[in-house]
DNA sequence: TCCTATTATATAGGAACCTATATAATTAAA
DNA sequence: TTTAATTATATAGGTTCCTATATAATAGGA
């Protein structure tokens, strides 16, 4: 089937992905600048929220990234007072990354900006709509997580 | 409504997205790097898969990046022999990047990767669901695109 | 116990993205 | 036509992501 055009992106799924992932980074990170977060840091925010003390691989992996990128991003967030370690008394290799008592302050209003994202992102789509489109998602990144090689 | 579990990615549309994308990125790179081809370079390849040439800033038009990032990918994709670029004959300050022969031999086969990948990616889904996800997705990109405040 | 394998972080190196700014060429305006 | 505004690239600096590899501590086995 030669006609149907392969190298037409408007036709499949894979071209908006990447458009839509920087465009809510993007959108997101402008967002949240006044509150000194940035959208890669919601994991390591929300996986912390309650006060909660993760090492940095528990973290890596709530947050679906690689060690290395968790330990730069969690230099960067130590370095500008989001979040601090502390030795981890059963393990000497690891420490317990904790959030700091400024950003557990403003841990409610970046749930706020992130709740206007939400909708702002879904706007003019029904209720079945997005339910159909997370559950559509759902489906892809298993695809996608299954497709390595 | 404090139930609602803002802080809940699963439930979002948001969280799937940038996982998707860094999944096709990561996925795609690797069925591509025996051509010597990334995913982020495919706007470039299709744009010029005839043997056009467009300058820099048409490209970054194109692929909707940032200039500077086009900037960057063309000089890693003339170091690696990808492309090449000849004067503008009617404007000094610019120049017409083309695809170089030994890429436009191995156009065909990176179309066949892209295929695969599109119908791997959609695994599963009906005609129908799929195009019901790309209607779906092209409405959260525009609201996504005019969100940016 | 002592040596080896495993595990938690750290570091090196690189791609792809961004914003902000500099430079040179072109266009428009005075 | 001479200056001022605009435009095409380039460069600087920084974040987020990756793979590959080094290092130190813990765990397991001989």
């Amino acid at each position: 089937m030669e006609n149907s055009d392969d190298w037409d992106p408007l036709r499949h799924p894979g071209h908006y992905f990447s458009r839509i992932a920087r465009g809510l980074t993007r959108a997101g990170d402008a967002r949240l600048r006044d509150l000194g977060f940035a959208t890669a840091q919601l994991p390591v925010l929300t996986a912390l929220k309650d006060g909660a003390e993760l090492s940095q691989k528990e973290l890596a992996k709530w947050a679906k990234v690689e060690q290395p990128t968790m330990a730069q991003m969690l230099s960067r967030m130590e370095r500008d007072g989001l979040v601090q370690r502390a030795p981890d008394p059963e393990d000497k290799r690891s420490s317990l990354i904790s959030l700091t008592d400024a950003t557990l302050e403003k841990l409610p209003a970046g749930r706020a900006i992130l709740r206007q994202g939400n909708s702002d992102m879904t706007k003019g789509l029904t209720e079945d709509e997005i339910e159909t489109l997370v559950s559509l998602l759902r489906r892809v990144l298993e695809n996608v997580d299954s497709m390595e090689p």
